[in-house]
DNA sequence: ATGAAAGCGCTAACAA
DNA sequence: TTGTTAGCGCTTTCAT
């Protein structure tokens, strides 16, 4: 690694000016073969690589978007990882548990991750390469003000960036709002269908079960998924014609954990007939109460979740669920995005993805 | 978005010279508190966010680390999503359907998903944003030469760039290979002892079956981490005083669907009584075809996988396999960049990371 | 403690 | 077709 070679090297090289190298990597068709060639052959021997920086700044423009997501796993307190120290020499090759239990990952991670490859493939084929960052709170470095200054757009998750924050960013550059709700405010938004899919899948349930005994397993206050998945649910019921207050509400935090207490304080007060879970991470920790207090699912007790996790179609039984877009919403994202880039005064748009609602045997009692 | 603030609006709004703006924001002891706040001020009316491209372009870093993987899901096809014509706006909210399986993901995409969190966890600790990229053949863009202009350090996981072309973006940048074995170069590696582990899971397995109808279930040709299963297994066998002609050897390419085929073959030509298969996917696809064939796990055969997928520990029985240490992987590459970062020509390390052998039921004669 | 000025490596007029 | 040159927005000596 010699001296980082720059446009001036290869120009000398090549006998041309830099302005003649430049075109040769920009448009290559308005130079000569001839001259081309030359330069390619000094470009190789060198192993130029233009600087994205010098570019990004005489172009005024990067070829980077970002995407923002909060932080769910507390990664902050992560143990430090030393693998450059003594002690890591002498690990053994491999260490051995009998557990059978595999720490499952936060289930808005999994979903992320889909996210991350919807949008990652429309960047790509847009001609952009993709930036990733994750709030942590510290409020010393500012990850998404970082961001902002490296990037063409910029998607954030929902609730990831405070608004104030976010009002300034998008006076910088383009802001897409993934999975939120538009608050009145001009950002191009993604989101998906939450309460039609969850008043359907209610009707659904109802359709089968004692509409005496249905419980709804929500989510935590400030999530607004778990809000308009209430208000779906909510809708169905009162359209069914029975009175809210003769549901059962139960709360967790998205957690399996969370889903198993909430079902085992249920079966204490006595088992619903049906139970509708915000999630699906909640939705099996249901499943595994109730499996433990000997109750049947579908026989005894309905089950649905909503995400549409692997997790819940390798269940037993497999879960009724409500299937996130998730590759979509990626991709619808920064087509939002590019558009903005290209039309910066276009009309604030939101995108509405369908879901797809999964039947399966938990919430089938015929089978 | 009215004209994008630079340092010189900030300058003049608080009455004080481009350095002044500089210093406030990169070293604000250095400036007199009474100067420092009028900037701040300035810099909040403004909205202004540093461009980092100029910055980059000053500071001759970029403080981006690049992380470039190939792209298995064949994306390059996917239909071209349109969320923004006029058909698109008369979508219905939801759609509904019968069938309960789940397409999985790439093994390979799983794994992914969390060396990126890994790695994003701890370029977060050192300061770094992180940049992504997929590889997909595309002649005349070159994404990973693209990035390698963009960032500070490259990871590129094994095989996902051809060697020459590597070499040369090494010549620019720091370049951490992940996962595969070093080849003589001089690049930072990181990899996972997958030799010691097989071998010791093939001698556990050994302990309980029939040495004389063990089957082995071969990845890719082109994988090293194939054939370095394929070796500790080889090493076991041959170690427990068994021919290697005596073994039977079908090969996949490591998808769920080859492994069912495969394991499809070894059944109409007598079944095994163990099946050490090179990675989960596989192993789960010869559960399945097992089972249709009414032989029982681990009673008529036992079978063991690899990589420590989610879907192991989820199917019926749960499968013994080895867990890769996705996280520490992703984490430590970026150590070792940030090493090499700093001390340029230190030695090339290779940093060895230990797997864990998830003994289940799968391989459990007795239970 | 603050300012003036010289780059950093590129792109894109504009000239020739 | 090719070269000259003026920025792009920042950091960082070096003066003051």
């Amino acid at each position: 690694m010699t001296k980082r070679a720059t446009v001036y090297d290869v120009a000398d090289r090549a006998a041309v000016s830099i302005a003649t190298v430049s075109r040769v990597l920009r448009s290559p068709d308005a130079v000569r073969p001839a001259t081309r060639e030359r330069v390619m052959d000094a470009v190789s021997e060198l192993g130029y690589v233009p600087s994205g920086s010098a570019r990004g700044l005489a172009e005024r423009r990067t070829g980077v978007l970002g995407l923002y997501f909060p932080g769910f796993d507390a990664s902050e307190d992560a143990p430090p990882l030393d693998v450059l120290g003594e002690e890591h020499a002498s690990m053994p090759p491999f260490t051995m548990a009998r557990d059978a239990a595999d720490p499952a990952a936060h289930p808005t991670l999994l979903f992320l991750d889909e996210v991350l490859r919807g949008a990652e493939l429309e960047a790509w084929k847009q001609g952009f390469v993709l930036m990733i960052g994750v709030g942590r709170d510290d409020p010393s470095r500012s990850t998404v003000r970082d961001m902002a200054g490296r990037v063409d757009g910029l998607i954030v998750l929902a609730q990831s960036v405070p608004d104030d924050v976010l009002a300034r960013l998008a006076q910088r550059i383009p802001v897409v709002v993934l999975s939120g709700p538009s608050r009145g405010d001009d950002y191009d938004h993604v989101t998906v269908s939450n309460t039609e899919a969850m008043a359907e899948l209610t009707r659904l349930v109802l359709a089968q079960a004692d509409h005496t005994r249905i419980a709804f397993l929500a989510g935590p206050t400030d999530s607004p998924d778990g809000a308009q998945r209430w208000d779906g649910f909510a809708a169905a019921v009162t359209d069914a014609g029975i009175a809210l207050d003769d549901v059962t509400v139960v709360r967790g935090d998205f957690t399996r954990a969370s889903g198993r207490e909430a079902a085992e304080s249920l079966i204490a007060a006595g088992p619903p007939s049906a139970l509708v879970a915000a999630n699906d991470q909640m939705a099996l920790g249901a499943l595994d109460a109730f499996r433990s207090a000997g109750l049947r699912v579908p026989e005894d007790v309905l089950i649905t979740g909503f995400d549409g996790l692997e997790a819940a179609a390798l269940s037993t039984p497999p879960l009724t669920t409500v299937r996130q877009p998730m590759i979509d919403l990626g991709r619808a994202a920064v087509q939002l995005l590019g558009r903005r880039l290209e039309r910066p005064d276009a009309e604030p748009a939101t995108v509405r993805l369908p879901l797809q609602i999964l039947l399966r045997e938990s919430s089938q009692r015929s089978g």
